[in-house]
Formats: C-alpha cells, sequence, structure tokens
RNA sequence: AGUUCCAUUGUGUAAUGGCAGCACAACUGAUUUUGGUUCAGUUAGUCUUGGUUCGAAUCCAGGUGGAACUACCA
C-alpha cells in the first residue's frame, strides 16, 4: 500500500462519477475567464484545479473566453490571459469563445420562445427591478408576460436587426415571478447593446446574459464538470433549467469558495481601480496579486502551482495568509538562484592593514543548495561597502555583527576585527576601519578563529550599482474588503520604496528576468526595464529573518 | 426577515461512524562561512445544546455565528 493523498470533494464527486460510469469518454472541464482584465492569484487556484483535475483523470480542459459584454472586454485582456496559462505551464485542449456561440445562442433563445418559455419585455431596467420583489415579497409579472409566440418571435428578430436602442426591449425566460430564487424570477437572458464586440465586430446588437450564455457553453463543448466559486450557487438552479428546456448536453455545476490573499485584494473592479487611478503603476506591477504582477516580480510559476495545491479547495469563506505564498516563493528558489552580494543601505569599510592598491580573486559557492551550481571569483581590495546595520556602536547581547573590537567573517573572504568607527559632524558614520586577519582566508584558514557572525560586503573599487525597488505589502490592513470605506485608504504608503544599491561586478551583465538571491537580504529579479547600463531589481521576497522579528 | 451555503489549532486543509493528521505561522534546541537552508522537538483545534449509537468532527434536531442572493455584469 502506498500512502495516498486525500481526495478533495471535487476529486471525490469525479472519482464517484467515473466509478458509476457516468462518462466513458472521460471528463472535461473548462477555465471561462472574462477578457476583461488580468489575470490574478484566485484564478490561478481555478486554473490548477480545472487543468489538475483534466490531467489526472486524464480528461480535457479548454480554455473558453466568457466574452459577452462587449463594453468591457479587450484584446489585450485576451494575450495577458493566454500568457499568463501558459506560463503557469498549462495547456489547453481547446481555445473557444462564447461568442463563437452567438448563433446558436441565439437559436436556442427562439426555440424557447416557440415553446412559451420566453417572451419580449418592453419594460425599462428600472420597472424591472421594481417589480422583481424582495427576498420576502414575490415580485409581479410584467405587463407583457403574455404576448404570444408570434409576436415574440417577431420583436426579437426585429431585436437582432438593429430596429430597438439600448434598453428598449429585453427578452426574458418564463419561470416563476414568485420563487424563493430571485434570479428564476423571469431573468433577462437578452439585451441590446450597440456596442462593438472584440471578435463579431458589429455583428451583432443583442446580446447574452451570463445565464443564458454560460451552462449553454459548457453543453455544446460537453463540459461534464463546470466548476465555479461560491457566489454563482444561486445560478445553478437557472444553469440547469436551460439545459433541462432546451433537451441539451447535461453539464453539471460544481462551486468551491474564492481564495482571499491576506493584505490585498482580490476583485477585478478594485484592481482595475488601482491601475485606472496609478496607485499601482500598472496590471503587472509586482505589487499586484495578478500573475503579471508575480511573475514580474520574480515569483517562479512552480511556487504558484505548488501554492494553489498547498491551499487546497474548499467551500468556507477563507483569507490566506500571504507568507505562506511567500513560503512556496522562497522554497522554490532556494533550490535554484544564483547567489551573489549586494549591499543596499551602504557604508564604507576601510581594511587598514590591506595593501593599497591589491586586488584579490576569491571563490564563492554560486548556489549552497545546489553543488552543480559551481563557483565564481569576486574581487577584494582596501576598500568595500557593507550593510549599514551590520554595525552598531552599543550593540546589545547575541549582536553577531560589528561594533567597537567585535570580529565577523566577511563572507567567502577574511575574519575582520573593527578598530574605529569615523563619523561626520551630524555623528552619522562615514567609515569603518577594520584590520583583516591574513590567515583567515576562506576556504584556507588557519587562523583557528571561530566568529559567529558573517556578513556580506561588495569591493568599491570594482561595484556595480543597481536601482533596486524594495517592495512591501501593498495593504496595511489583513483584509481590506472588509473594512469601512473606500479600501484605498488603507494602501499601504510604504509599499514602494527604491533605492540605489552596490552589486558584486558579475550581477552588471544578468539578463531581465533572472532572479538572484542577494545573500542575507532576500531574492531579487531584474526588471523588464533594466537596460545594459542601468541594472533595476525588483525585490521579490526577503528571506526568512529570525533576527529582525527580536 | 425568505432562500441557499458554510463552521476542525492563529491561517489553510485532511480524517466519509472507530487513534483528530498535514502544511504554514509561532516557540525550543542542533548544525551552519547567509541570524538563510537543513535536522530534531514543543505549543495549539472539532461553534453550542440535545438525540441516535458499543462508539460521533462525521448521522439527526434545535440554537449560535458567518457568507451569498434583490445588475439589461460575469
Amino acid at each position: 500500500m502506498t500512502e495516498e493523498k486525500s481526495l478533495n470533494f471535487l476529486e471525490e464527486i469525479i472519482e464517484a462519477d467515473l466509478a458509476a460510469g457516468k462518462y466513458p469518454d472521460g471528463i472535461h472541464t473548462r477555465f471561462p475567464p472574462e477578457p476583461n482584465g488580468y489575470l490574478h492569484i484566485g484564478h490561478a487556484s481555478s486554473i490548477c484545479l480545472n487543468f489538475g483535475l483534466a490531467k489526472k483523470y486524464q480528461g480535457k480542459c479548454n480554455l473558453r473566453f466568457d466574452d459577452t459584454n462587449p463594453s468591457t472586454e479587450e484584446v489585450e485582456y485576451v494575450e495577458s490571459i493566454q500568457r499568463d496559462i501558459e506560463w503557469l505551464g498549462f495547456k489547453w485542449d481547446a481555445r473557444y469563445f462564447t461568442s463563437d456561440y452567438f448563433e446558436t445562442l441565439y437559436q436556442y433563445a427562439v426555440q424557447l420562445i416557440k415553446a412559451g418559455l420566453a417572451f419580449v419585455d418592453d419594460s425599462t431596467a428600472e420597472e424591472i427591478a421594481a417589480t422583481k420583489g424582495g427576498i420576502n415579497e414575490p415580485g409581479r409579472n410584467s405587463t407583457f408576460r403574455e404576448r404570444s409566440v408570434a409576436e415574440n418571435l417577431q420583436l426579437f428578430e426585429e431585436m437582432r436587426a438593429g430596429k430597438y436602442a439600448d434598453g428598449e426591449k429585453v427578452l426574458r425566460a418564463k419561470i416563476d415571478m414568485a420563487h424563493p430564487n430571485l434570479l428564476l424570477r423571469d431573468p433577462v437572458i437578452y439585451r441590446i447593446k450597440h456596442a462593438h464586440h472584440h471578435r463579431t465586430g458589429d455583428a451583432w446588437c443583442l446580446y447574452p446574459m451570463y445565464d443564458f450564455a454560460h451552462g449553454q457553453s459548457d453543453s455544446l463543448e460537453q463540459i461534464t464538470h463546470s466548476i465555479c466559486t461560491l457566489e454563482f450557487i444561486h445560478h445553478r438552479p437557472l444553469y440547469d433549467w436551460f439545459i433541462q428546456q432546451l433537451g441539451i448536453f447535461p453539464s453539471h455545476q460544481y462551486e468551491f469558495a474564492r481564495r482571499n490573499l491576506s493584505y490585498t485584494v482580490m476583485s477585478k473592479r478594485k484592481l482595475l481601480q488601482l491601475v485606472n487611478e496609478q496607485h499601482v503603476a500598472g496590471w503587472d506591477d509586482p505589487r499586484m496579486p495578478t500573475i503579471s504582477g508575480m511573475r514580474r516580480r520574480g515569483y517562479p510559476p512552480q511556487a504558484i502551482v505548488q501554492f494553489c495545491e498547498t491551499i487546497g479547495i474548499g467551500k468556507r469563506e477563507n483569507l490566506i495568509d500571504i507568507g505562506l505564498l511567500e513560503f512556496c516563493v522562497r522554497e522554490q528558489l532556494n533550490k535554484t538562484a544564483q547567489r551573489a552580494m549586494m549591499v543596499l543601505d551602504p557604508v564604507k569599510l576601510i581594511i587598514t592593514n590591506y595593501p593599497e592598491g591589491k586586488t584579490e580573486l576569491l571563490e564563492a559557492d554560486n548556489n549552497p543548495e545546489d553543488p552543480t551550481a559551481g563557483t565564481r571569483q569576486i574581487p577584494f581590495s582596501r576598500q568595500l561597502w557593507i550593510e549599514r546595520e551590520d554595525y552598531m556602536d552599543s550593540p546589545p547581547k547575541k549582536f553577531f555583527r560589528l561594533g567597537p573590537g567585535l570580529m565577523v567573517r566577511l563572507k567567502s573572504a577574511y575574519i575582520i576585527r573593527c578598530e574605529d568607527v569615523v563619523k561626520d559632524a551630524s555623528g552619522a558614520i562615514v567609515e569603518i576601519h577594520c584590520s583583516y586577519i591574513p590567515e583567515s582566508r576562506s576556504g584556507s584558514d588557519t587562523s583557528d578563529i571561530h566568529v559567529k557572525g558573517t556578513i556580506h560586503w561588495v569591493d568599491a573599487a570594482t561595484a556595480g550599482t543597481a536601482t533596486v525597488r524594495l517592495y512591501d505589502r501593498l495593504f496595511q490592513v489583513e483584509n481590506p474588503a472588509v473594512e469601512e470605506g473606500d479600501f484605498k485608504a488603507y494602501l499601504n504608503p510604504q509599499s514602494l520604496q527604491t533605492v540605489t544599491a552596490f552589486i558584486e561586478p558579475f550581477l552588471a551583465t544578468a539578463q531581465i528576468g533572472t532572479t538572484f538571491q542577494a545573500l542575507r537580504k532576500g531574492y531579487f529579479s531584474v526588471d523588464k526595464e533594466s537596460t545594459a547600463g542601468h541594472l533595476l531589481l525588483n525585490k521579490t521576497v526577503g528571506l526568512k529573518d529570525t533576527w529582525a522579528k527580536k
């Protein structure tokens, strides 16, 4: 018996269906984004679920763009969505657009009209809302509800032909105005919209509503398991009703709880607002919870997939600790990232007993977690840059760095002892003077001195510079969505800080998109706007820091 | 208030009538030329009240708490 991973509730349903022989041709899922925004980490969860389930059970998964609302949908979004799915490592079996089915859907509507199950309503949107009733009162039938089939057919045809203005008429399903589920109170299924569609152009001025398009599209593609988020649970009776009345392939809808991440927002409306009002630099700003933002920040796709698998799926409200995502990112990067030294907040360190003008090359591991990564050589000389926070005038106990008389090892180099500091008029430290121990050279240390701390450094003579964007959480509160007032009031003003850092020489040629670990400081990724003469880095995530916590 | 859904350590998720487990987080300790990694360990949970049962996180009933629904958005 091998150890078996427990099943989530969807896997259980699928295995039961398969065991019952319901789907001899295998299961078929789909990922159905609306091309009206960029994909975010919540979508990644759905992508992993739909594509993952298809793969696990040797089924198929389609990509279908749910493009029934031309006023918000754009080609730019279609392209970004495809790019993101591919980057995550998934391949769709077929790609469709709901707009591919516009003619079929129109014929389905005609079929409903003929069966006396749909009617053209001349009421305004306000009138329809007013007669809808509420959660505690039934709605009232529209005065147009009893039009003849012939009249409905003719009016619907005229609607398609463009005879009416936006909002003048709608097609509604005829179900039950007293139904406790508000969605079944004669829902609107077609509305007039004289708008240019990104794919069908001006061929239509009539567009189906989600409820009249989604289930039928699933059915046309023979989707067996149509997985969506919890808020669609009330739509399921409608989904089933259309399929049943139309007598088409019975796809079934299943719902799971959307994933929420702490310290960010996940609604496309809010993300769009952040972009439009320039609180961030764009959909792919590294602070955004979008797939493209995470890619630009340096998150490896495997980390996102691992995260989605780790959090699993369920049906309850949730707020997942962003720390878990960061753990997954570190876990992936730790195994693969090139190591390098970079000083973010520099202070000059002078090794007083090291000869002026001398430079030697020292050997350093490219990745201690991966012996095959080899080593590289880094220059070392009398003047170095070290991190300002690695020195303290009066250090507390257990501060394993520099202070008056204290010793540390310079990573891959020598052990040094702090002898003196030079301060300016305001008392700020301008230079730290140390002596080094020649026989403590890394790899051939015969000094027999053991120090607690090791710090990173960069040779001042050969250092390059880089502009580094340090990112922090986008919001100051755990769950901006539930706070009072405008969610933007909770944005973290410190979410982006830019510094100029010193880097060891080889980093200057780092390619766009590569992510490396700056020793002791975290992971950094070369931004797409980086140029040969000007290195631009994004902080991907810091290292776990058990010292800073104290 | 009507309908629907949900409730397991701080967070997320398992246990499908039979030992409440896993991951993250937190905390100890060991190792470490990254206060990283790795390793060993600790803390901490079944919303509540009844019922069924030899036995309930699981089944039933009531309560409590939370969420969703009243767009010509998806």
